[in-house]
DNA sequence: GTGGTCTAGACCACC
DNA sequence: GTGGTCTAGACCACC
C-alpha cells in the first residue's frame, strides 16, 4: 500500500491519510485482516509526525474500520462496503458543512432519505 | 432539460427520474427558480404514468429541492450544492441498507463524521 | 442468604429478587458453585408465586450468572465481577430508557466508550 | 466548577478530567448552556498540558455532552440524565475490560438487558 | 516493538 | 481569544 500527502490539499494531513485508507478498503485493496503500517513506521516514511498518523488511525478506529492495540499494531477489520458507506457519510458531512448546515440539519438530510 | 427512462435499470422509474433531476440541479443545469415540466406533460412525453411523475416530484419536494403548488407548477428551489448533499445522503442510505445496517446504524455512520 | 421483597418498590418482584441475587454475587456473598434455594422453597418462604421466582432465576440464567437444570437446582456460575458488569449494564439500559433513548442509541452510548 | 487531578489515580489524566465533568453534569452542577473553561485556561490552572485538556473535552464531545467550536469555546449541551447514562456506560466498559471481556462480549451484556 | 499518554511549543483559522 | 493541527520528544504498558 502506498500513501501520499499532498501539501497543497487544504484538508488536514490526518484526514487525507484517513481518506486514502478508507478508499483503499472501499476498493478492496485493503481488507479484513490486513495490517496497516505501524504508527512510527508510516510517520517516518511519509515524513510526518507520529501523532498525525495516530490521529488518522484513531478516526478510522472510531468508525469501526480498523482495530488498534498496544503491542499488536493496527489491523483492518471492516469490509469494503462499510468503508464505502463511511466515505459517503464523510462527504455528506463535508458538503453539508460547506453549505453552512448545522449538525442537526445534516442528520436530517439523511433521515429524509430513510 | 431532457429526461430519459432506462427500462433495464433495476431502480424504480420514479427514482430514476428523481435522480436525474437531482443531478441536473447538482451540476447547475437546473437552478433556483427554474420550472420543471408539468406532471401531465412529463408523463406524456416519457410515456409513463402520471402518478410515477408525481411520486418523483414528491420525493424532491420532501428533500426541499423543489416547490410544488396546485396551479403553479413545479419550481426548483434549492441550489446545486444542496442537491449534491441530498444525492450523497441518498447514497449513504442506499449503500447502508445494502449492507444490512439498521436506520440507527446508518445515522450513526454520519454522526461519527460530525 | 436472605432475600426480602419490598411491596412499596415500584420494580416488579422478580426484578427485585434478581437484583438482590446479582448484588449478592457482585459483593462476593455468593460465588461460583453456591446453590440458590429451590424455586418452590424460595416462593414459599417469601410468600410469592412460584413463577415469579422462576422469572427471576431465568433472567439471571440468560445473563450467565446462574445455571439452572431440572433436578439439579440452581447454581451460581459467575464470579462477583461479572455480576457487577451485568448490574451496570442493567442500569445503563434502565437509565437510557427513562431518557427515551432507542435500543440502538443505548448500545451506542456503550460503543462510544469502547 | 472545581476540578482536581489525582496523581496516584491510575486512570490517565484526561479520563479523570472527563469523568469529573461527566459527574458534574450528571449531578446538575453543570447544565446545558454552561461554559467550560477554555482549553488553555484549564490546562494552566491544573498545571497540565493543553493537549491533555483537549483530549478530555474531545471525548465528551464525541459523547454529545459538550459542543466545542473554534473561537467560541466549550459549552455543555447535554442534560444530567444523559451524562449519567454515559458515566454508567463507561463503567460497564471499564469493568468488562478488567474481566478480559472482548468488545463484542461487553456489547452483549448490554443487549441481554434490552 | 507496538500503541497510549503526556509535555512543550508553534502557527493557523475562525470569532 | 478560541479551538484545530502539527511537530519533536519522552516514558510507560502490553506483547
Amino acid at each position: 500500500m502506498l500513501f501520499a500527502i499532498d501539501p497543497r490539499d487544504r484538508q488536514p494531513i490526518y484526514r487525507q491519510l484517513a481518506g486514502q485508507i478508507r478508499r483503499a478498503v472501499g476498493e478492496g485493496r485493503l481488507g479484513p485482516g490486513d495490517r496497516l503500517p505501524a504508527v512510527r513506521q508510516l510517520a517516518q516514511s511519509l515524513d510526518i509526525n507520529l501523532h498525525t498518523v495516530r490521529q488518522a488511525y484513531a478516526e478510522l478506529q472510531r468508525e469501526g474500520l480498523v482495530d488498534m492495540r498496544r503491542g499488536r499494531g493496527v489491523t483492518v477489520v471492516a469490509s469494503g462496503p462499510m468503508a464505502r458507506v463511511n466515505e459517503l457519510a464523510r462527504q455528506v458531512v463535508e458538503e453539508g458543512r460547506r453549505l453552512g448546515l448545522s449538525e442537526a440539519q445534516i442528520i436530517r438530510t439523511v433521515e429524509v432519505q430513510l
